[in-house]
DNA sequence: AGAGTTAATGCAATCGTTTGTATAAATTAA
DNA sequence: TTAATTTATACAAACGATTGCATTAACTCT
């Protein structure tokens, strides 16, 4: 059985609380004779004395824990994500408790409850869900919580994100200038946050530039990489394809390429591609690929530092952030001739065996 | 603040331990008229009752949480890894608290204190350390745990890991296969489990070829990629560079595919390249990287079980479990003729501007 | 020398559960 | 009808810490 307080006091000859002063205490209201503390920590140290968590927290009300739900931590988007936070909140004082939804909304349903019931100090989500009705619950708790990546518009709650309108623009942008007019976009989940966002900034990108969305260029239905072989696979086979895939995430741009690969549809030549997100990989990829960098540090730093206001006072004014994308140019992207565009069809490739 | 047992025994006009019962105490042990659950049931509902995990928990003597401990979850493996785990755990009722120990000795003993004094029913560990003082004062207490991918052989302690020293060895076997004589390895960090067990696969299977070793082909000191980027600088540098690089790790190919880009030595023409570890991306890089995939659900499902074993019944004895990797040949590996490996120096193509 | 301080420590309540034992009322058995 | 049993519930002691208050002894001041 783990040491007690109480077996340090029997062999200190001492108090329970006069331990516990000694040991854990450090607010200097109470003093104690040197030879009594020597005594105390001694007998601490020979008996491998460990604090138990569970009743300090108890009794203090607090647990300098912070509970962190993601989608999926084997996206390395959201794997870099918990790193920062962890890092950030280690500093701080806190752990984390991570627990990885699988993009299910009841996974993160029974998550939130677990956290709760462990009486986290704080949560830090990035929810699955296109519905808000469990974390509006949360919200209107005094539990102190942040969004991140994925948030709600509609809810007024803290939340750190990207720009997402302005990333995909930036993206669409690059296409655009680089001659393309057929541009698809591959989405993830509809209705999440993330998505509609992506989805909104592709719209607005193509409106500007006074192309017409062709709703036949938009495909998809989450954010995993067989998603977006599935979809570039459709994608390829229209009678008019693309020249150009936009995909909402990394992963899904991997499923893109393994796509094109299969059908020996060569990245930029056949087809260009952007994606959003900026795996440590994708540099590495064949070809490397142009993505939308996301600020995760600072997303990490942002969100710790809402959340660590929201402990302290939770009566100051909730937050939405927006931090900017970045466009990485690398080699998936090709430009195309405005004529070559107007006089004939996108796929002019001879080796095109789609 | 939180609503407890007592505000529900209060509106419902019973006593605290009935209200437990009602809502925790599956044990038909006690009696309840259907009346009484129901006001109970109803109160507790309408309170939005949470039961307290802490005094539970603290009460009970178990958490239903178990700690993991990986090096660096931004690493695809251990992100995997840890995802599978929490699956594994999740159905049979356990939570995990993860630690990132990112890659840091003194990180990673802050983080065994931390999860003991949350009392966490078990551990699962996948340490850092060359030295194992720690985890052998950890595996002499009653706290169950099990340590995956990186372990100590010196050790007796329950483990699971894929068997390196084999995954090494098909790896280098089958480079030797296709020609290869000079055949350099960047190693993780040195004094590690994982990157002491690889490098004696290494040298066994050169060592089996009647190739000499040559210590100038063995570099490097961690398993992150500009590690890998920095020794194969080192390596392409060398008056008799080798013809094929294996790597001790995905991130160290990450950065040894960085370096040869940037030297213009092109994979597989110029030089091979073999990794341990398959990340999901792997077939995806240019060129698809041949590499040694480690059965990661499965390390995960047998650690959990093994976890499980001794958190049910501590005294049966230890077990070390070696699983099988697996050679996934793609396109970064060039077949070299004998006749040119004997005639003449390694590197024999005149576009390798190196 | 007595009053007032200060130093050093102990007592006991508390945090929110769980759970063994006790108890009262209702039912059954003899 | 009374003893034995069952049903339904309450009491109270843990679990291991923290912490306000009380207490004792020693010391300082006048």
């Amino acid at each position: 059985m783990p040491v007690t307080l109480k077996d340090i006091a029997k062999i200190a000859g001492v108090s329970v609380s006069t331990v516990s002063r000694v040991l854990h205490d450090n607010s200097k209201k109470y003093t104690i004779s040197d030879e009594t503390i020597l005594k105390v920590k001694e007998a601490a140290k020979n008996l491998g004395y460990r604090v138990n968590a569970l009743a300090r927290g108890l009794r203090q009300n607090k647990t300098c824990e912070i509970g962190v739900i993601v989608p999926d931590i084997s996206n390395p988007f959201f794997a870099e994500l918990v790193k920062s936070l962890a890092g950030e909140l280690r500093v701080k004082g806190y752990n984390i408790i991570v627990f990885d939804s699988d993009e299910d909304p009841l996974i993160e349903q029974s998550a939130l409850k677990s956290l709760i019931e462990k009486r986290v100090d704080g949560l830090v989500v990035a929810s699955v869900g296109q519905d808000f009705t469990q974390i509006k619950k949360v919200r209107d708790t005094e539990m102190p919580m942040v969004m991140v990546d994925r948030c709600f518009d509609e809810l007024d709650v803290d939340s750190v994100s990207v720009d997402n309108v302005l990333g995909s623009m930036l993206a669409v942008n690059y296409l655009i200038n680089e001659g393309h007019r057929r541009i698809a976009f591959i989405q993830g989940l509809p209705g999440t946050y993330a998505n509609e966002t992506r989805l909104q900034g592709y719209k607005k990108a193509l409106h500007n530039a006074g192309i017409p969305i062709d709703k036949h260029l938009i495909a998809g239905n989450d954010f995993r990489s067989f998603n977006g072989y599935l979809k570039t696979k459709y994608l390829l086979k229209l009678s008019n394809p693309p020249t150009a895939i936009f995909t909402a995430g990394d992963l899904i741009a991997l499923g893109a390429l393994e796509a094109c690969k299969e059908n020996n549809v060569r990245i930029p030549n056949d087809i260009s591609l952007v994606t959003f997100d900026d795996p440590d990989y994708a540099s590495y990829l064949s070809p490397a690929v142009t993505a939308i960098e996301q600020p995760i540090k600072k997303i990490a730093q942002m969100a710790v530092a809402m959340l660590y206001d929201r402990i302290s006072d939770s009566r100051n004014e909730r937050r939405k952030i927006l931090l900017e994308p970045k466009l990485n140019i690398r080699n998936s992207v090709a430009r195309i001739s405005s004529t070559a565009i107007k006089s004939q069809p996108a796929n002019t490739d001879p080796n095109n065996t789609r």
